[in-house]
DNA sequence: CTAATCTATGTACGGACGTACACTTACGGA
DNA sequence: TCCGTAAGTGTACGTCCGTACATAGATTAG
């Protein structure tokens, strides 16, 4: 084998692609799930309506796009936050928890809320669902690096449900209230 | 004042707008909320397309009516689950809150993901929102009835997060799993 | 240089949608 | 009985959508 090299004909931007998703999340922000269409994604992306077609088979194949890098981040960023929380006691990951509840939902609404339409909306379209199922996985993963896997579960379920109740409940939620319910998991079993 | 009686002029068949909102559940069962429209839900309830717009002003209202409908009820039915379970163990809570989420995800797994897809709806419709809030409202205001009121949040968390994992994974929810964090929050502080 | 081939785009089609609104129907008062 | 008025409906309009597809542009092999 002299130099059979693989030969990618044209320019094939993979750049493209990308900047198409991160025109989906960026659209789902703005306009909501329901304002998702090919040619609202085109016109954030500044690239022509056949460039989404081109790209992605079809309009679930977007959004399949847009879940999985969202999944992708998301395990990054949760193995940051994990890191320095192994080895310490379990209070300590009540209280780790309950502010990245608090900063999420602050800082990362926007992103948080396109988390759980994409989430939620994976109940109608198939192609969705082993993503989204994938994307609890993750949580739960984490989570095991720290505490017993059923522990871990419980977290996670706990995590969803207060993460949700703050997209939609008018009243923030109440701090001690979250450190409460973190702490009664954690220090379950001990 | 002899007889003034107020005169509701023609039928006005109040049956009518009921028959429309159990349409629009009936639609959202099986086509999902991305199915939803007036003309699906005229010809689920066996309606003119005139009469959705007649009895709601728009397809945001007709979800309201569907959204106020099922928090409804929930609240009814939660309320009767929550009556036989007063003055008994933290203990025996956490198992019939084990049975409350095996139960609905085994028999009205329809009706369920109904209600969270409506939820999911309101993150994008502030007509919904208020409703959306109701809801979850419902179930604390219920557990509160059993429990102090920052472990009814916590309850509420849990079953949130569990509900939704529970519709969205690929393998059924771990009944141990289950137990055990509800278990962990009742016992919390005893 | 030319042909072949792959990448990318603009346009157009068929259909569904939300909603407005002119209209018909049926009732109650006189 | 007849009329005014409210209840309820059918149709049509303008818009937007997903996607197919013929074409154009770019790149390399020969």
């Amino acid at each position: 084998m002299t130099t059979a090299k693989k030969t990618p004909r044209g320019p094939a931007d993979p750049k493209r692609r990308d900047r198409i998703i991160a025109a989906v999340l960026d659209v789902m922000t703005t306009e909501g799930l329901i304002g998702t269409s090919h040619r609202a994604v085109a016109r954030a992306a500044g690239v022509p309506l056949g460039s989404t077609t081109y790209y992605f088979d079809s309009l679930e194949d977007l959004l399949a796009g847009a879940l999985e890098k969202l999944t992708d981040d998301y395990a990054e960023a949760l193995r940051a936050w994990a890191g320095p929380l192994a080895g310490h006691d379990r209070r300590r990951l009540a209280l780790a928890m309950t502010d990245l509840v608090v900063d999420y939902l602050s800082d990362d609404s926007g992103r948080i809320r396109v988390e759980y339409q994409l989430y939620l909306a994976a109940m109608d379209r198939p192609r969705l669902r082993p993503l989204a199922a994938q994307y609890t996985a993750t949580t739960v993963d984490v989570l095991s690096t720290l505490v017993p896997h059923s522990t871990a579960v419980a977290l996670s379920a706990v995590l969803d449900g207060f993460l949700i109740r703050g997209l939609v409940s008018p009243v923030p939620l109440d701090r001690a209230e979250l450190e409460d319910a973190f702490a009664a998991i954690c220090t379950h079993h001990d």
